[in-house]
DNA sequence: GACAAAGTTTAGCATAGGCTAACTTATATG
DNA sequence: CATATAAGTTAGCCTATGCTAAACTTTGTC
């Protein structure tokens, strides 16, 4: 291979930011829900599966399979047939949820986007925003 | 249910979002794979498995599982043990993708978050960014 | 040209998140 | 209060993305 040269040092450096993407993901419907059914019970007093569903636009299925994860891992709590709790851990997370995604959907709306553009791509954007870039975009909403 | 009111009208509209979210997640993938090929064939004349895979931080039997989705699809052309190559369609989401991730890292970049940041935030962002608030990060790049 | 090292592929496994269809439970109303 | 309808659950399927281990090519070197 003639034209092979050296890696890099760069190339295991490069990987972290993909790793963080992938870790993003895992945690990110997660939040969804959690976000979703904080939302819900805040609204309408509580959180029904069919409401969940229904906002994210899956099936009914797909919600009762991914609640028994979230069980698992200690966000939600819930009892046969009826409706959907939030642990301490899941009240946490969805405030931070909230907190992150109210922020970057406000500062999008700042930097002149639609409403509706900024409804629905700060709904992808949240999940991949550092503190740091957080904040910056913070400081941007109080300057401008 | 006594607590029961109107679902509202904005539960098919909100669901779109996640909809969309979840339909940019499975090109997300794709696009990160020929924009690091893309990347590769520039950089160093050629692209392998290996570097693709040390790149993406991933074992190298999953690359080439991949390869063969991203082939099915018609983005990526490769013979057996052989450099991978990308299809007319493949270059043009490569490029599409170095665009607009380079546009969202100096916008970060602009918006005053460190180097490191802007790398890592871009990365996961770029995915999830409409063309309506690329436009905007633009037009902030160019004002600030 | 043989052979070791490096790179690639295959096989087989796991998890996550989708779906539909069939079934069970809760509830709202006649 | 019986029962129809709505809501929730289970089972079983599919695809995508990871992994490791073992097998197979290519290639560079002696």
């Amino acid at each position: 291979m003639a034209l092979k040269s050296k890696k890099g040092p760069s190339a295991k450096i490069r990987s972290a930011a993909f790793k963080r993407v992938r870790a993003d993901h895992s945690a990110e419907l997660a939040e969804d829900y959690v976000e979703m059914i904080a939302d819900l019970i805040d609204d309408r007093g509580e959180a029904r599966c069919t409401d969940v569903a229904m906002r994210l636009g899956v099936a009914n299925a797909t919600v009762v399979k991914t609640l028994k994860r979230l069980q698992t891992i200690g966000l939600v709590a819930q009892e046969p047939y009826r409706a959907i709790f939030l642990t301490t851990e899941g009240w946490k997370m969805a405030d931070d949820a909230r907190r992150r995604h109210a922020l970057v959907e406000k500062f999008l709306l700042a930097l002149g986007v639609s409403q509706e553009t900024a409804r629905i791509d700060s709904e992808g954007i949240e999940h991949h925003v550092s503190v740091e870039t957080l904040r910056a975009m913070a400081k941007f909403l109080v300057r401008s």
